[in-house]
DNA sequence: CATGAATGAGGTTTCATTCAT
DNA sequence: TATGAATGAAACCTCATTCAT
């Protein structure tokens, strides 16, 4: 797969007939499957369209090319985890700086982790530097909601500044992340909410005092 | 590139002469160079031969396929890192918690950022789960490291348990890796290492707390 | 395109109302714009039929595959070229030899000069060497024309016979099309006429003395 | 085939060992041998290489992609055509208008005529509006060639302007390839030398004085 | 030991054409 | 009749790897 100019990785129509959107749905879980049981580089359009049932040339009725079906793959992945984190933010507000750090990363690790195996698979090319825009905006969002709430912790003198919420940030998601990789012991998954949130609170006390 | 079995990733002979061991230096230079300059899915062999100025049956020579190839290059770096790590673990024996925690944090970013643009280009690849088992190795090198330091440390009253350093370590790897990758402002890059020592410090007095 | 069989490139059916005859129209007016713009090999019957604003299942009511599309457009063009050059001898005749040959020539350069875009875009596959039944013919129109117009020039003694016709008619056509396709500048476009008919004059005299 | 920017249509590497020397020839004679059987648009990589008896593999060490395979097979033959007319125009110096004309034009139909077939075959693709340069380049040695000697002639008063030349040039080559490619009858063939050199010396005669 | 020409399976993508709706 | 989703053969091109020189 080529590395290509920014232009091209919209998906291509969206689909009028009802016939359409089931296809498009196979073809997104397909990528899916094909990406947890024979890898990224295994994964070819051909054995995506194969495994949805369709003819290659339909899966290129809807994305212009690989990556932009990759993307769209990830981004949906993406677009979970962070609404995942929007919603806890919303039903946190008002509660304890401890209380606001648990929700945010109970349900930021509960979203990675209802497809563990499928948020592994995206790594592994989203580590690909060409499209850092799509996780930025999206870690962006996370980022926003996380402000937003904090300003409403009854326990916090001076809300954290916008420094102190990326590297939380980057605490939570890299970790977690850095954890699935390791292929960690269960053990050690299990306890990951509890450590993320403590690590993140006692990050945040200390940032703030 | 091709899945491969576990087999036949060891470099194929060790130079004894000099002017092999320039041919191998030579070698992974040029692959650590493309890789910069070209991205992971640019890299041929032939392209790093060419860079190498020696020829692909030279390549294959000392490298019996190109995933050997990246690997060593990977193995390389991650040792430098462990080395660094233990080395800091070494000089703050007997140093206070937070000392021994800001050393060991230095150290590894230091180590990182030395040549972030390798260490960047070397996550490209190192997301294949197909070797975990070398990054895993090194990371037990320095948990072993700083397991050993922090039984030295005199505001300890009980040693941290091995989860909590492994928590720690996630974070410390974790967080770096997230914020090279995502391109963080150099102010972010710059208040990196104090950042993450204030979060590695806090988190572990609150655990052994 | 595949070649096929001599079979087939007919039009399909002859439109009887209104509304087919508009179709077929704006889609034989559609792949000319095509070709103008994307050029041949970018011409997909599913563009054409866009361009057109019908689809691509509408075009396949009309003509039996791609080839008799572009077959009926350049029919089209030849038409009109083949009509201009009868028009011409038609109203030359009596007329002296360098007359007739003046009208011809400014005939058939109006002609294709009128829309010498396209025109040239129909060389591009005019060359496909099966097709080279409907040119041979169409050109064997202008040459009766003018076999028929020369009789009755006063000035000269004996009519040239067919050979030193289709001699002229080749300079006349080739180098129209040389001078078109060469991107000749401009000056040399401009006078095209005259020069043409000097050559061809010329020709005719040293045939026919 | 796509259009393609104008980088990257030169061959790629010269061969250096004696073997691939003879690779070379054997595919450019293989793409001619496919145009004359096959066609332009049966002319697929695959099946100049395995006609070669190379694997496509081989066929792209040398062109970088099919265009420049077969601009090179173009470049040759035009080339082959330019260096007959200037050898031509060499040898007429200082001989009468008419020897000179005949000279050039037998060396030109000659040279077109020797391989008929795959000047006709070259034609196919020629067409393609998007290699001028090459064309006009190669039309500009003949012209220039033939602009030097036509001042030697000594029954020319005043040498004709580029522009009579141009369009002496322009008839000649236009009219042996549509004579070429309208499949003219043998006898025409056979008599084109002399037609066409009555044709231009009538024109260069009729143009100069 | 080094060279680099050769290999060829396999990947991505296009597009003329069909046919169920 | 018109639509447009689906088809799938087939094209171009890459690149890890081998092996004769």
């Amino acid at each position: 797969m080529r590395a290509r100019s920014r232009r091209g990785l919209e998906p291509r129509k969206t689909p009028v007939q009802a016939r359409a959107e089931a296809t498009v749905g196979a073809i997104s879980e397909a990528a899916i499957q094909i990406l947890l049981s024979h890898g990224l580089d295994r994964l070819t359009t051909t054995r995506v369209a194969e495994r949805a049932g369709v003819s290659v040339g339909t899966l290129y009725q809807y994305y212009p090319n690989k990556q932009s079906l990759l993307l769209a793959v990830l981004a949906s992945h993406l677009d979970n985890v962070a609404t995942a984190v929007e919603a806890a933010c919303e039903q946190a507000r008002g509660q304890s700086l401890a209380a606001m750090i648990s929700a945010v990363v109970n349900a930021f690790v509960d979203a990675k982790m209802e497809r563990a195996d499928v948020a592994l698979a995206l790594y592994q090319f989203a580590a690909d530097l060409r499209w850092p825009a799509l996780v930025k905006q999206v870690g962006q969002r996370s980022r926003k909601a996380l402000e937003a709430v904090l300003q409403t912790a009854p326990d916090l003198t001076s809300p954290p500044d916008a420094f102190a919420i990326e590297m939380m940030s980057a605490a939570m998601v890299g970790t977690t992340r850095y954890v699935l990789e390791a292929g960690a012991p269960p053990a050690m998954v299990r306890s990951l909410r509890s450590q993320l949130a403590t690590l993140c609170h006692a990050y945040m006390k200390a940032n703030t005092n």
